[in-house]
DNA sequence: TGACAAAGTGTAATAATGACACTATACTTA
DNA sequence: TAAGTATAGTGTCATTATTACACTTTGTCA
């Protein structure tokens, strides 16, 4: 069976940038190619929009489909359309961001038996189509809307330290930040909550663990509020 | 002469939400459909995406057709595509914002003899499709956007006065601002350029006209500066 | 028990913001 | 031609936010 139109359409698809973090680096979760073209390269997680379904709920699906990953935050970034981009016909794809706790999230290896795996922004292989362009869009959103926007507790696991936050600040603004400086800001917000735990089997004295207020930040996200850093 | 693809595609339309500005309030421009579904109901200019051209390129199209409106600000709003958004078929639309001057840029009758009209933000009909909900995303986001970038001066005429700019932020933002903060901010960025020019015409003291220094707006973006009302 | 590693804490100088009201200028009209 | 009117244009002070900066505390490990 096949589907007839009037007019030539591009092929639409959804791609994500899944981001993480683990100790040291911003990651991102790519997987590898089994077809051409570009057979053996990396590239984003992603595939074909089917019929009945929102373009959210097929980036969501291919991620589930191609990494394992359900339940992660997930945010449209940009469409990309441009004729060329991909060598066989015109295809159009939905771009999407997402923000994963590494941790949490276990990523399987992949149904259809491609290769996930993790690699640092700042070590990245040269990937296929335009997905390197695609990725840098997706870190310079997430580097703009983490100063306004109260996002980065996504890629946390639910308890973490004011260090751990700090960390993770400074890796995606890719600057340092002053921890009496930051302590105060961020406690400011009142969105975090202190618990009575602290960090557990460090080397050195154990830091208070906070979790995130998030019904806190969707009541004052309504009223408007502004978030920065 | 038909294409015919083995699994269904959605058609692909481009969306123009085109912001103006007169001396009262923020319109939009509109185009009266003359076709079913939605047939006399206003909607946003948009069209297909043709095969030779990026999706900018089919959205200036489209409002050069439909509008006239050529060499406008232009960028990326956001990607529509849930099924059913359009009764016939599945059609997913990228949809675009354009800031225009009004005065500068005449909306001639449109060459496929629709209707054009702008209409005030505050007392719009309701519109074909989903346009009511990615209108108020592109309004959203033009406030969003204006109080950390200096995209307001697309709306006014290349030399404008300190209050012509004040009541703009004004109707964006949709709060009234002090005018002595307000100059003092603005003047503070050093983007605009004082030119020794008057209003001409006005029953009143004449105020002095200022111009917008884009090309040192440039060179303090590339260095990563930031601007904020 | 001493060395270590990271946690946790306060202050003072500077800069940015917000609130606030009068004078100057140019035209209009009686 | 003087009074009226409509908008332009201007400064200060109190408050708040930001920046820069260094030592003590706590727990682990050798």
């Amino acid at each position: 069976m096949t589907y007839q139109y009037e007019f030539p359409r591009p092929a639409l698809t959804v791609d994500c940038v899944v981001f993480g973090l683990d100790d040291q680096d911003l990651k991102v979760l790519l997987i590898q190619r089994d077809l051409e073209p570009f057979a053996g390269k990396w590239a984003l997680p992603g595939g074909f929009v089917h019929e009945e379904e929102t373009l959210e709920e097929a980036a969501r699906r291919e991620l589930a489909e191609e990494t394992g990953l359900t339940r992660v935050f997930l945010e449209q970034l940009y469409t990309f359309g441009d004729p060329g981009r991909d060598p066989r016909e015109r295809v159009v794809t939905v771009a999407y961001y997402a923000l994963v706790n590494i941790r949490d999230h276990k990523v399987r290896a992949s149904t259809d038996a491609r290769n996930a795996a993790w690699f640092a922004v700042t070590d990245l292989p040269s990937l296929a189509f335009d997905h390197d362009y695609i990725l840098e869009t997706a870190r310079q959103r997430l580097r703009g809307k983490l100063s306004y926007q109260p996002i980065g507790f996504e890629l946390l696991p639910q308890k973490f330290t004011l260090s751990q936050l700090q960390r993770l600040y400074e890796t995606i603004l890719e600057k340092p930040l002053d921890k009496r400086n930051f302590r105060r800001k961020i406690l400011g917000t009142s969105l975090l909550h202190e618990t009575d735990e602290i960090e557990q089997d460090v080397a050195h004295r154990a830091a208070r663990l906070y979790s995130f207020d998030e019904a806190k930040y969707r009541r004052l996200a309504k009223q408007g509020f502004l978030f920065e850093i």
